[in-house]
DNA sequence: GGCCCGAATGAAAGCGCTTACATCGAGATC
DNA sequence: GATCTCGATGTAAGCGCTTTCATTCGGGCC
């Protein structure tokens, strides 16, 4: 039984090991600048005192935390769960730590949490999208806080994402393909979400170079729930023989209410996805979506922001979607 | 444009406003105890000088960094993902931020996870079962690291969690009740995982309460590869007519498995789950299986351990679990 | 009217670490 | 052999904040 309560600090080490405190600082950030005699009986020092460095005045002293922030909206969604479960592995290891803050898809608790991240020292950041008040941009220029954005792409920032027009214009020139006209689309809250809004203009875009128009558009929030809502409601329309969702849990949500609805999939009515989560495998028949490499991304988004803080300039990545075609697609009805 | 590079410190704001560093320091820290004519004017300062404290040397002084630690075995399992979302909104806003690492279901990475946030000046800690290196908990003891468990319950230290043995047991004495004899199990990795362990002991000692025992066990990794790889393999043996499974993960995979096989689920083979997580609802059939409240447990959780750190003693919660009776059971097939 | 009390504020001592700079020696150089 | 060089180590000055203790001042009370 240990009586001591306080811990041990740098000099407790110095002292015991016979050497000053700046020698132990040393050994502890850069062993190589000491010679290995001294280091043994340092590291000696520090396992008897079970000395652990005060992280206060550590961070007072050299200006750094070693903690990385992250702003998503809510873990809740698998995408963002799996994107950051990724970063956080790849960082490196007794170097950075992962600080999480949701936002719930709220700009003004999303600024909140990037300030209370800020305060608390994050050395970096990594922000979903790009959509958000330009003055949170220059707050963090004054400040000078590096950042990464993710599951976009741009130009005025750096960033690890992929190209949401893109990704959901192959989906759309798919269903096109298979003979569809009459389509819908249910699209996730596009009011402060890039990702939202850019696959809602990529599908309307690919449509209107095809000379036609979506049937109908349901904008709903993120959930089964929604997707289901807005699927019965869509479907009013008898015409309707595609359905294009933003993303596979509104998808998922939709073929949940085709089934209850007694629609068959994808015989009566084709449904699309996107984003390629778990659940684009489980649901019978499996969705066909677009892959988006979310771990990949989290890899990419780590490494990236590692290097702008190390001082390195980043290389923003672009990362490919690539469209997956499963069971919940096929020719419209009429189409023999 | 500021000229200025370096920030503004507590004795730039103390000067601007002509008092002292510690009138400044009550101001941000205990308003109540300025006279409101003063902090108005230190404010004041504060907001020209665009003045943040300085995170390390408020570490430092005040010993406290406001961090909060979690470590859980991936971020990839919803379950997780909800409670660690459920957990970070219930903390006090501003007074702390959740650090999340993450163990890859590894005793030695956990290990590693905790001695980083520990080292990173967390406050306190959140952790998932209770299975470790007891010399993990001596450890934190030892740093005053408080600390909560989650995901089980237990009589040694302080939880938020639940039973994971009575939850099992429920689902299994039902599917018992439905006149189901032939039986087996897919369980997760039960090594150093109690809540694994705790189903698979709870769901056998429920069978053996009725004088009977699996037809067949499988231990495998988490993931819809695993649930559906030992169904495959379990279902050799064409005698068996109910799987119950350690969680929905598994049940969902051992679905797809059935509904590839050719199987009907639930007239020829009865599937359950466990956790409820959103996958439940969105196979087909949806998936009958047993409710635990991840949300409420995260919000427990964040509120003991912040109790724990303010020093008030904390009475661990034990939430309920509940059957929740959907799609994937019926009476065993000959059973007419 | 003098005294005491408490609220508001100030002075200053750290908190434990990093790091620029100084120092010390031993081998290299001529 | 004296001087120079450079690597290893020591000295000590902060880093920016909190907090204890002291001081001041305005009333209330006898």
């Amino acid at each position: 039984m240990t009586e001591k309560t306080s811990h041990a600090t740098v000099d407790d080490v110095a002292r015991l090991a016979g050497v000053s405190t700046a020698t132990v600082s040393r050994c502890l950030n850069a062993p190589d600048r000491v010679v290995a005699a001294t280091r043994e009986k340092v590291m000696a020092a520090v396992r008897t005192l079970n000395y652990t460095p005060n992280f206060g005045a550590k961070a007072l002293a050299s200006k750094r935390t070693g903690i990385i922030g992250a702003v998503v909206p809510t873990l809740e969604n698998a995408v963002f769960a799996h994107g950051v479960d990724a970063f956080e592995r790849s960082l490196e290891p007794g170097k950075f730590a992962l600080l999480v803050a949701s936002s719930g898809y709220d700009a003004t608790r999303e600024k909140h949490q990037i300030e209370a991240l800020v305060a608390r020292g994050a050395d970096g950041l990594l922000l979903v999208g790009f959509d958000r008040d330009p003055a949170i941009y220059d707050w963090l220029a004054v400040r000078k806080v590096p950042y990464v954005l993710a599951w976009s792409s741009g130009e005025q920032h750096v960033f690890a994402g992929f190209d949401n027009q893109a990704g959901i214009a192959a989906m759309v020139r798919m269903v096109l393909d298979l003979g569809h006209r009459n389509i819908a689309m249910i699209s996730g809250k596009t009011l402060g979400n890039d990702r939202a809004r850019g696959r809602l203009e990529g599908a309307c875009a690919t449509l209107a170079e095809a000379g036609l128009a979506f049937r109908g558009v349901a904008e709903v929030a993120y959930g089964f729930e929604g997707g289901a809502a807005a699927f019965a409601g869509l479907m009013q329309d008898r015409a309707i023989t595609a359905v294009i969702c933003g993303n596979d849990v509104l998808a998922a949500g939709a073929l949940r209410a085709a089934h209850r609805m007694g629609l068959r999939v994808p015989e009566d009515v084709t449904i699309t996805g996107f984003d390629d989560i778990d659940i684009a495998e489980i649901t019978s028949p499996e969705l066909t979506t677009v892959r988006v490499p979310h771990t990949r991304m989290g890899e990419e988004a780590a490494r990236l922001l590692q290097d702008l803080i190390a001082g390195k300039s980043g290389e923003s990545v672009l990362l490919p979607t690539e469209l997956v075609a499963r069971g919940t697609h096929a020719p419209p009805a009429g189409s023999a």
